[in-house]
DNA sequence: CACTAAACGAGACGGTACGTCGCGTCTTTCT
DNA sequence: AGAAAGACGCGACGTACCGTCTCGTTTAGTG
């Protein structure tokens, strides 16, 4: 990490991140341009250009070098894991930058397939310490051996964006109801 | 639907719809442009502005009158009913210009929020007939009071979804392990 | 001319041709630019490509459209007609765009070789006309057979151009001189 | 010049000045970029503008530094030396670098005017070797006394240049033409 | 059976954004 | 200290489509 800073001069680089986030808050990703966004921070389009090969892979870093994702905390129960990984989700895709980008900027990865790796990346840890807690529950022998922990979370991810995006928004009574599914679905045979 | 037809002249239509199909095939939706489109149909930009507003629109209706999806014939058994579903759905996902198509569309509908409503119109019938199978399912007690058969649909869409647009795409195994679990989920208490 | 009109919609033609007239008076050749004659001209960049495939073109035709070169008087004495000559060529290069943007026009004709021609084409009959007069003086025997018109015609505007461009500029005493030696030249042997 | 050869480190200038040479015979002036030739040179774009405020500056220095004007002998007869100037001048315009080079860099002289004394600094000894021949003619009553042999001079080069701008190029013809004119109009009257 | 009015192909038009190039300046890094 | 390396703000390049807008020309449907 500090290579690849030192590498880039830094001085412009937090200018145009910054103005590639406040472009996606307000007018979102697919009017975002790199013409406005070089504008905003007071740079040529070249310098941009020089950095990120595309509009993903610029939007993907200025999305991960500012989301963090705090980890959620184990209780000790599945159910209120479960419960609050649920709640996350939803809050993500629906109140962050990020999560209400992600759907578009998905998509743009059949441009530039690295981006899709750079955002992967930036998953990997996070998606780590959930399956962490779903493993701890195995342990705990809340969740039967032949339930792909992977699948769970995919579930909950899958299911979240689906009701994000389609219909018009996960509600609190979406939380409860996908808990009790996935609750219902790891008890012991 | 007789007064729309008779009200286009048709004699285009049929060609413009045809050249949005071979365009989102050959170059997908978000290289798809109305002025090739045109160009292929060999139909004046204007004709094709003249009934459908937005890119969105055009392509909505282009997969609608091609896409037909056949009804899931119900089996009266649950376990094979919803596995049938889930079969289903990834190969909507995989094979299908629509479902390949769908992701993308879904992103546009910001753009014409009457595309999305047309796009539901289709999917109603479809989704009510998957729908009918796990009511019919509940009449046999195979799924308790507390579930929503409508969650367990957006539960199959979503996920499919997911798999199929974040990482590399849902394989067989991803079949039965899914079905699985819906299965585990909706046991009687 | 009809047919050339006719097929150029003409709705912007004038206003682009203005604009670069205007351009080519204020900042001269070199540093006018397509971008701002389409501004200045109320037209999109595209506009103007459509019509001129290189700024070589467009300056060629803004200037042969609105250029007149109106003939030289024939007065019957050589000595006049080619004082005439010469202190129009002066008059030319010094105080008309088309004068003052002939050198750097010429120069971009290795970019366009297409302009060159169409240079050719506007100067082709104000060439012949001043033909005319030298071949009308050889009529009368103020010229010997052996001396080419042709030539003279190059001395005249090849010295004037050169005294224009390199030096600091022609003045009248060289207009003098000029057709002095010019008629000494040709006085028969 | 020793001090300002000295001031000048001479270990990139060669460098570079053999780099503008390159650039000028293998892509033309227009073409010339600062940027390339500095690459070429293996030098930094900075080192190249701390000596040389600007293009036509650079290129003059590249092409007078290596360009020698080797002197036309005299042979004590006008008509010779005449055609000796119109030959040199034809085959200097047509096949030294400088020569081709010349019309588009006077064209730039514009943008910095002192390229065009540095220039004409070269020039000088030149144009006064050539004078001094056609002085020498006009002790030896070849010339009239109301005949400028600058102008002369300016004929000669004028004519030549824009023949080899304007038209085909010179031929072997077109310099006897000029020849025979030039002694016509210089016979004593 | 003409006649008219809509729909049509063609494509020009004013724009916006693209991604690239070169300018001339300025900073960092290394020798 | 001085040079290579090259990032930087800038402005122009020439292209692609956007969505709107005339243009004649079909092509029905009506009088």
């Amino acid at each position: 990490l500090a290579s690849a800073s030192s590498r880039r001069n830094g001085r412009s680089h937090a200018a145009i991140l910054a103005a590639t986030l406040a472009q996606l808050t307000s007018v979102g990703y697919q009017r975002l341009t790199i013409e406005r966004v070089a504008a905003e921070a007071g740079v040529g389009k070249a310098t941009v250009y020089r950095w990120w090969p595309s509009k993903a892979r610029l939007v993907v870093e200025a999305l991960t070098s500012c989301s963090d994702f705090p980890p959620v905390e184990p209780t000790g129960d599945l159910r209120s894991d479960v419960h609050a990984l649920v709640t996350r989700a939803i809050d993500f895709i629906v109140n962050t930058p990020m999560g209400r980008t992600l759907p578009q900027l998905v998509d743009d990865f059949g441009e530039d397939p690295e981006a899709r790796a750079q955002l992967l990346q930036w998953l990997g840890p996070i998606h780590a310490g959930h399956l962490a807690l779903l493993y701890s529950a195995a342990g705990r022998q809340e969740i039967p051996h032949n339930v792909d922990p992977v699948l769970i979370l995919d579930i909950i991810a899958g299911t979240v964006l689906y009701r994000g995006v389609l219909s018009s928004g996960p509600d609190t009574r979406f939380a409860d109801q996908l808990t009790d599914f996935i609750i219902a679905g790891t008890r012991p045979a």
